[in-house]
DNA sequence: AGCACGCCGACT
DNA sequence: GTCGGCGTGCTC
């Protein structure tokens, strides 16, 4: 279309005409509205319904929202319209949502570019730090950077939008006294190296007892010290309780917040400004915290990372201790990776040099942890009746004399664990004798399935002992509470589990009734723990289950008085077992290091490194074939998983790759995925790195 | 997800 | 000859 002469050139009559000319063209068509001068385009992404498409669009900033139109600010633009022929004109399409990534001067574009449509609101909710991580995590579980943002970034709410930053204590922070750190053989260090602006970078087997909270609360108050920002990640609303209470003791008032879900949303878009307007340097909370923007990260902290709540639910379902530890990569921040457990990922943060061991020394741990006594299951062949064999006379008999001087927590698993099979004689794990999977009974016939490869196993015996004989059982747990209340009928029972977790009890004789995860804190600690039924723990169909069982004991023993002051816990499973021998000497650091040990022999993650890729079968065939997996990957499978009714048949393929080629096997999987959306074949196939669960 | 464009069967 | 089937490709 001609250019319009310019006016100043021509005689009155002529620039009379033309200015006909243009208003009847403006009411052919809208005239083109005036575009911001100094940089007229916004590279946007867009969030919703479209989370398919990983990638940027551009749009040009009308010269209305030039100023509003900062980077990091919520949009709505229009997208999937057409051109109308012959003019600039689009029409159709639909509003989506979307962030400004950045402005530009220019675009790459070919095309013309539809105008943004709305600023949602100035607030720059997408920081570019935040906007990395993003990145990074999409690539990391070869997801799309939509579905990060949706996890990072909560929906927006105006009323606390409008209101003000509140202010910043104007004090800068002290660095903190050592306080309980002081047990600790490099604890003092590792604070005045926080507060001095280092990175250190620890995996802290906490000490048994209450000083947990307190010694998080320290780092936190180090890292402020240091003029820094800090977060702390933990697995549920109880322990976050704990932490913000000890850091309210500490810091006083506005230094930090508390992310939770139960705060309701509002509240939390609240802090979560606060945070991101950087009023507020530190936050402590659960999972979803850990994307919090926290200004000038300075320190990173996930406490009992084992904790199953810890892997987002949703697409692409990161954990927090990967987030985490790729956000310390990033800011160049200190790390703290705690817990009473060590995971196996933690003991490989050691073993690399990542990280440096935290713990407390020999003579500190024996003031500190109960004594642990085992009862075999050979030590209750004479005890006969049912629950007599659930309650064998040692368990008995310390659970009566610890009552005497406060209460007793007893542990029993849940119900509704389906156990891996074991061997009878001596629990030995029944393992694929090809692929190490392990093996599952799908129905009567006797055949044995491996849950990885699909293999069946016809002849199994027992690798260790040569038996024949399998083993997978469940007894109930709730009959348990009736069952002692029966046994020490002068003591109250209370319970604590799914329907009904009690935070604490006080430090009154009782007996406790929890089920893992749901234990109460007693005041003083517990006169004793027994832990029931350990075996069920330990058979859960899980490559984990050593370690989460161990996790969950040390839980309940963490909260039982230290030795010297006469606290006792009594397991009844096998003390021959790895995980029960690494309970009794609480050696959590020692176990983990095993098991990473071992894994790395089995080709086990998280040495190898491993993706599950699932849905309809053809469709996942179809991915594979596509994907330009890395050297050497190995497939397990397709195994057909448990289908819901109702729902179509959908199979599994395990992807194992050799150390170091994880990141491979991530771009590969998401370069497949792309492939099969843009050739429109929709039905989708579920990708997840680093599966947690598989069997 | 929509909504184009694109190349083969039954109608005025 | 044209109207229209939905295969596959793009959306700033």
């Amino acid at each position: 279309m001609a250019e319009p002469e310019t006016p100043e050139t021509s005689p009155v009559s002529e620039q009379l005409e033309l200015i006909r000319t243009e208003l009847r063209r403006a009411k052919a068509r809208p005239k083109p509205k005036p575009v911001a001068d100094a940089l007229p385009v916004a590279r946007v992404v867009v969030d919703k319904g479209l989370s398919h498409l990983d990638q940027y669009f551009d749009y040009a900033v009308p010269a209305r929202l030039a100023d509003a139109a900062q980077p990091g600010v919520r949009v709505r633009v229009r997208f999937g319209g057409r051109v109308v022929k012959g003019q600039g004109r689009r029409e159709g399409g639909r509003l989506v949502d979307g962030y400004i990534v950045e402005r530009l001067a220019a675009s790459d574009f070919a095309g013309p570019l539809a105008p943004l449509a709305q600023v949602l609101s100035p607030e720059r909710v997408l920081t570019p730090e935040l906007l990395r991580l993003c990145r990074a995590v999409a690539d990391r579980y070869a997801g799309t950077l939509a579905d990060v943002l949706q996890l990072a970034v909560p929906p927006k709410h105006n009323k606390p939008e409008a209101e003000p930053v509140p202010d910043a204590p104007a004090e800068p922070v002290p660095a903190p006294q050592p306080g309980g750190w002081a047990r600790y053989v490099d604890g003092p260090s590792f604070l005045e190296a926080l507060a001095a602006g280092e990175a250190p970078r620890a995996v802290w087997s906490a000490l048994p007892g209450p000083g947990w909270p307190d010694e998080l609360a320290r780092t936190v108050a180090a890292a402020l010290a240091s003029g820094r920002g800090a977060l702390v990640v933990l697995p549920d609303g109880r322990a976050v309780a704990r932490v913000d209470a000890a850091l309210q003791a500490l810091l006083g008032p506005d230094r930090h917040v508390a992310l939770t879900a139960e705060l309701g949303a509002e509240e939390r878009y609240r802090r979560w400004l606060a945070v991101s307007r950087g009023a507020v340097r530190a936050v402590v909370g659960t999972r979803a915290a850990m994307f919090a923007p926290v200004a000038d990260l300075g320190f990173v902290a996930i406490w009992d990372d084992g904790d199953s709540s810890h892997s987002e639910p949703h697409a692409p379902q990161p954990h927090a201790r990967d987030v985490l530890l790729l956000r310390a990569v990033d800011a160049g921040a200190a790390a703290l990776v705690g817990g009473f457990a060590v995971t196996v990922e933690a003991a490989q943060l050691l073993r690399t040099g990542w990280a440096r061991p935290l713990a407390g020394p020999r003579e500190e741990l024996r003031r500190a942890a109960p004594l642990v006594r085992t009862v075999g299951d050979h030590d209750q062949a004479g005890d006969g009746a049912a629950f007599a064999a659930r309650l064998p006379s040692l368990a008995w008999r310390v659970a009566r004399d610890a009552l005497a001087h406060g209460p007793v927590l007893v542990q029993v698993p849940r119900r509704g664990y389906v156990p891996r099979l074991a061997c009878a004689r001596c629990r030995e794990q029944a393992r694929c004798a090809h692929c190490a999977g392990p093996l599952e009974a799908p129905d009567a016939t006797g055949v044995l399935v491996c849950t990885w490869c699909g293999r069946p196993e016809a002849d199994w015996h027992c690798r260790e002992c040569g038996s024949f004989k399998l083993r997978a059982q469940v007894f109930g747990a709730r009959r348990t509470a009736d069952e002692l209340g029966r046994a020490f009928p002068s003591v109250p029972v209370r319970t604590s589990g799914r329907d009904g977790v009690l935070a604490s009890v006080p430090g009154a004789p009782a007996l406790v009734v929890a089920t893992p995860g749901a234990e109460p804190v007693a005041e003083g600690g517990y006169a004793a723990a027994l832990l029931l039924d350990a075996w069920v723990l330990l058979g859960r169909p899980d490559l984990r289950a050593g370690e989460e069982a161990l996790r969950r004991w040390l839980a309940a023993g963490a909260l039982v008085r230290g030795a010297a002051e006469g606290g006792t816990v009594v397991i009844v499973a096998e003390p021959s077992l790895r995980p029960v021998q690494a309970l009794v000497r609480w050696d959590p650091a020692g176990h983990a290091a095993t098991e990473l040990a071992e894994r790395a022999e089995l080709g086990f993650p998280p040495v190898s490194r491993m993706a599950a890729v699932s849905g309809p079968p053809a469709a996942v065939q179809d991915l594979l074939d596509l994907a330009r997996l890395p050297e050497g990957t190995d497939l397990l499978g397709p195994v057909a998983l448990p289908t819901p009714r109702g729902e179509d048949r959908a199979d599994r393929v395990l992807l194992r790759v050799s150390p170091g080629r994880g990141a491979a096997l991530a771009t590969a999987l998401k370069a497949a995925q792309a492939a099969r959306l843009a050739r429109g074949k929709a039905e989708p196939v579920r990708v997840r790195i680093d599966p947690p669960d598989i069997g």
